[in-house]
DNA sequence: CTCACACATGGAAGCGCTTCCATGGCAATA
DNA sequence: TATTGCCATGGAAGCGCTTCCATGTGTGAG
């Protein structure tokens, strides 16, 4: 293509016979021209191939077209789950829409959003799985333009999936089919959503007068196999099992093949999530859907339009029964 | 936190009693600076909390500090296949060692990667899938911080799993465990790998006198269901099917329990990629694997250190028979 | 004791863009 | 014809940072 260097609005300018000025209130179509102006201006950017430098135009404008997805505490297996890929997926749609790309930033459990939200070439901010210490540190002045995917704080709209209720009716379907002994495997204790979860199904197990057996998980699917191991050597009348995501719940029943446990005759697992792949396990995966698209699209649009949302929106979730439970 | 403008380098370079320069090379760590210098500067930086501006450091210093990876012709479903999310995970790995930020791109098929691309805040470029006309649209000055995923070009390196070699150890493993008639489903036909592994399925078949079944796929479970459908109705005689995407085969898996066929008993099912949930299901999936991680490494490496690789790179796919086949 | 040299330093010039402001031209009004 | 007002325009001032260059200051060699 063109020459070693790229062009420039000076170049353009010069090209168009005009101020520096005039090209660049064609170019972003902010501020007055004449149709004139505006011709010369657009013959010469397509003839020159210029193409605006995002990082000098961040830094003029003091505002970037760039939506950045924060995942807080994730490790490598995270993206074994689909929903990280669900959330950036829309994101990146609903950000294409305005013509603004996405980042994806893994921030470490504890570590400072500060740095990455510093940025002037930023427009706005999604935290995923938020913790109060984490969205503390994003400055002032990226507040407005953040949101949280989670449970975040007062002064950033946050959006999630009613765990709760999701969970409740769950458990309430294993109840309801006779199931006696029901155990759930949980995900990381510092997510409230888990607490959350984790509340459901103890109320439930208090009010039908059944005894709760709670083991901790991280949302992998390795950790459901071991889970069904530790679960089954813990109490093994254990006739049901829920785990708070299908990746675990698919793993459960890896690890439940294993001992030769047959689902649901035996045992019966139910899941939470609804990933693509809880149709395709045999036996298909009963479990409760997470409206993560539409979470993330909310979450995507509060940024971006400035919704000022700033309560949490939770979205509710539904049963779905297939043959594992 | 401090008040609503946050603090930059002029506030640090006053607060530490040095000049914008000094405080610069301090905090950069480029350039000479004494000793009391770097102890004032350093206590300014945190007493203030200052964090540098990526835009304007990138505008500055001409070279950005984030690796982005564009996606190649990308549907929303891509995300549903782990292999876009170990791209991004180990790139994000191999990038946060060198303190650079990653950032996600979907680039349309066809769509120019020159406005992504001529961006001074970009470190390097990652391209996944590439076609050469997107390739050819990256500016020179990005050229040489830029590398391929998938077959590129002659200037930019490219990395690869050797799907030739590895189709060929699949198909002949269904050869020679007495399989008659072996249908393959594709993956898009715009992917040079896509050739690779269907010349190599052919170049059995020919070799061993056996007939070609060839249906074209798009790398989704949905088309790999659709596609047991069709194989099974256009050619009920045969017995093996090879997918060239784990997600697709398990598709077919699916579409094949669903017309009451045995596996493998009646038909072999193997896939290709080995991912997570290969083992997951039942029958646990026949495959070949494919080092993302390495081959994702290798590249962001190569973007990263510089590493004048202008060739292609194929990395070997081996054999993983389980249940299927 | 002098000269040369290295090193730490600050001033200043940008990087490529947006945006404020003052200017000038033109049509509409009186 | 003189006056008002509006709109298109260019000049210039930054945005926050890096980096070149010239200026001091202290050290070792002669």
């Amino acid at each position: 293509m063109r020459g070693q260097r790229s062009a420039t609005l000076d170049d353009v300018a010069r090209a168009a016979g005009v101020s520096r000025a005039t090209a660049s209130r064609v170019i972003t179509g902010q501020g007055p021209a004449s149709a004139r102006s505006r011709d010369r201006v657009t013959q010469a950017v397509t003839k020159l191939g210029y193409v605006p430098d995002a990082a000098a135009r961040a830094l003029a404008s003091r505002s970037g077209t760039r939506l950045a997805i924060a995942v807080i505490g994730a490790t490598a297996a995270i993206l074994d789950d689909p929903y990280v890929g669900r959330v950036l997926t829309t994101a990146a749609h609903i950000a294409a829409e305005r013509e603004v790309g996405v980042s994806l930033h893994w921030v470490p459990l504890g570590a400072s959003l500060a740095t990455l939200a510093s940025s002037h070439n930023l427009g706005g901010l999604v935290v995923v799985n938020p913790t109060q210490p984490a969205l503390h540190t994003v400055p002032k002045a990226m507040r407005g333009r953040t949101a949280a995917i989670g449970v975040g704080t007062k002064d950033v709209p946050s959006f999630d999936v009613d765990n709760g209720s999701g969970t409740d009716g769950v458990v309430r379907h294993l109840v309801n089919t006779g199931r006696q002994r029901i155990a759930m495997v949980t995900g990381p204790s510092w997510l409230p959503c888990v607490d959350r979860a984790r509340d459901a199904y103890h109320q439930i197990m208090r009010d039908s007068g059944r005894e709760t057996r709670v083991v901790s998980g991280d949302f992998t699917a390795t950790r459901g196999a071991a889970a069904a191991m530790e679960i089954m050597t813990r109490w093994p009348d254990t006739d049901a099992v829920f785990a708070l995501s299908d990746l675990t719940a698919l793993g459960v029943l890896d690890g439940l093949h294993a001992q030769g446990i047959r689902i649901p005759a035996d045992v019966a697992v139910a899941g939470f999530d609804d990933i693509a792949f809880a149709c395709l396990s045999r036996p298909a995966l009963t479990t409760s859907t997470h409206p993560v698209e539409e979470i993330a699209a909310a979450a995507a649009r509060a940024v971006l339009d400035r919704g000022n949302t700033d309560r949490t929106t939770f979205f509710p979730s539904t049963l779905v029964v297939r043959e594992s439970a």
